[in-house]
DNA sequence: AATGAATGAGTATTCATTCAT
DNA sequence: AATGAATGAATACTCATTCAT
């Protein structure tokens, strides 16, 4: 056990390694910008070596996205666990989504990316239901989350605007910051939504408009 | 007069039909996706062509993107100068957001890619802040709008809330999509992000949190 | 004969502006820097145009070429037809040099593209010995002009030392410019090869060396 | 200490097949016609290799330019070491050069290259700098080897006049030759120069010119 | 296990030239 | 006569990936 798990460990040390360094890539350079011999420079490993840890480029870009969605889990996974007033439920999604912006801003990032038609293109079948799966069951813990906070039925949906609202506003954000516009500062930006939106998922839709 | 005249119309049209297809490749392929050779191809030109009409590839996906912000503009402006009261601005709003997505889609999905770091690298100076006062000033539109709508002073926040949850829904959907996962219908999800925003904006924030 | 004869000087005038481009285009971006297209901007024809007056790009920049060895020529002749003494010749050869280089440094310029081996691959075989044929006629003139000069038989290759040296001596100028090195005063370099070359043309050979 | 020197060794080697080849390129189809396309059919490498051992197509050909110095400053050390008397100093020189042209034509070559004024365009300045002092110390290297064989003071203007006559008249063969025009053996040619120059060298100039 | 070497398939852009009007 | 439009063939350089060692 002893040598073969050491190996294990160390192999897996490695991969770390190179997410590390594709996760930095990703956030200096941008998805397109992240080449493989970037990646490979700031590890420390030649380029060939990378891929002995992984199949693909794709590969080692999707385990960051897979990563990131572990990591909200896991978050979510907490204040479920919490077991918290409804009226104290929002404010922890939000402190949430801070902390996952503030450690995985890749992770946000990489949404937008899966959202170009092309990008899903080379990912084979599995992987993306894989994908959607993992994510889906995010939503779904959210849905859990917002249970007794909103109407009910409408968790769903609120789960959607929640995390919809977040990373819109984080590009707009990103867009105006690369343009050398101003923007307005996160917290508040942030804060404002939240507490429009939960005013609007207490008091429901007045009628149904469609 | 008359074939001079002529000319110019003829060069406008081969100018547009360029940029048709480079709208196209942009929604169909992504925007690194789309190449100098799949817009030639799609309108019908060798590469060489395009050179004639647009001086950079850059040049002819910003025009794409002037193009968006222009259209944007126009229909902000005929809310503006429509005069309606508070109540029937804010589903105005949301229509106009509507008509654009059907109309100029490739417009909401730059807004994504202006986000990447490395994207606005080789973009000059100038058009950057050309690219920042367009966009701007179409912030300014929805701002006006939203005076009496929202509480005095947040008109600001309230335009980027309405825009950042409008293209962050549109990415989560495309994202849904393109992963083979069900999406709600976007009327109910735009229609209920409408109504949830709208009812923070009326209240506005019990306190500032930061 | 009014109206055509005109028509015949128009045309020539314009070839003339044509030439008169090209000529500063190779002296500002050299030989392979100057295209077509900044011809045709120089002169404020279209590019299409230039096609009227010559058949190829290569018969406007040989139309140089065929220039400056006229120029030459005509030079060369009038220092023949002034029948100096000997001792006097050889000053006016250096002062003719000055004079080309000073009114078509572009001519000089041109000798070491018809050095390079692919640069005379386009032309055709007539035109070659054309210019080979106008070419040997000035160092026939040349070595005319040092007859008496030089040892008896050794006219010839005293001319090409001459032409030589001047053009080296330009070449070693033009790289040193060009890197920022400093360089000696032209009329003290050309003065001194003159006297060099003069002192041992007069000498003639001590001894056949070969 | 085995394995590494011997891939060292190796890569080395396939730098200077790559040399080689443009070498061959550059003499046989001029430094514009020189493509990396060309290089890499000509040492039976890959386009994409190229890059592998060369930062760019400037950097090939570069290195050909800075082999060629350093040849030249090593053979003129060798004059420099041999300690001749003043009068077979000048044969020596003559000899070298001869070498010179035999071993690294392309070196000469390049000298007419880097004299259009858009050729060093891209260089870098330091580069640039570079080049102007490597050059610059074989000069130096000439004008000692001619001390005490010209007038005190004229080592260096000898200097860039034998040089100068040399370029030049090899430009002048090439030109014939390629013009299919005939053109005196070079060795006489060689010969003759050095000993006019070498008369006038001694004998100093009468007054100055200027 | 790790890597240097090697490469096929791109990628935006340039240029001399032709042709219909 | 003059030109705007159009293009085939190049061109330097990039990138993810493979393979022998």
């Amino acid at each position: 056990m002893g040598i073969q798990e050491r190996r294990q460990r160390e192999k897996e040390a490695r991969r770390q390694s190179v997410l590390d360094a594709a996760r930095t890539m990703v956030l200096e350079r941008g998805f397109n910008g992240t080449t493989t011999k970037s990646i490979a420079e700031r590890c420390e490993l030649s380029e060939a070596t990378l891929f002995h840890y992984f199949r693909n480029k794709d590969e080692i870009l999707l385990s960051l996205l897979f990563e990131g969605i572990a990591y909200t889990a896991d978050l979510l996974d907490r204040i479920i666990a919490a077991d918290l007033p409804p009226e104290e439920r929002l404010i922890r999604v939000w402190k949430t989504y801070d902390l996952i912006i503030r450690e995985h801003p890749e992770y946000v990032h990489m949404f937008g990316y899966l959202a170009r038609p092309q990008a899903t293109m080379n990912i084979s079948a599995e992987v993306k239901s894989e994908i959607a799966g993992a994510s889906g069951d995010n939503f779904r813990r959210l849905a859990t989350i917002l249970k007794g906070v909103v109407t009910d039925g409408e968790e769903r949906i609120a789960a959607d605007l929640l995390w919809g609202a977040f990373i819109g506003l984080r590009t707009l954000r990103e867009t105006r910051q690369n343009l050398g516009a101003s923007a307005l500062p996160r917290a508040r930006e942030m804060g404002r939504v939240f507490e429009m939106l939960a005013a609007g998922l207490r008091t429901g839709p007045s009628e149904g408009r469609e």
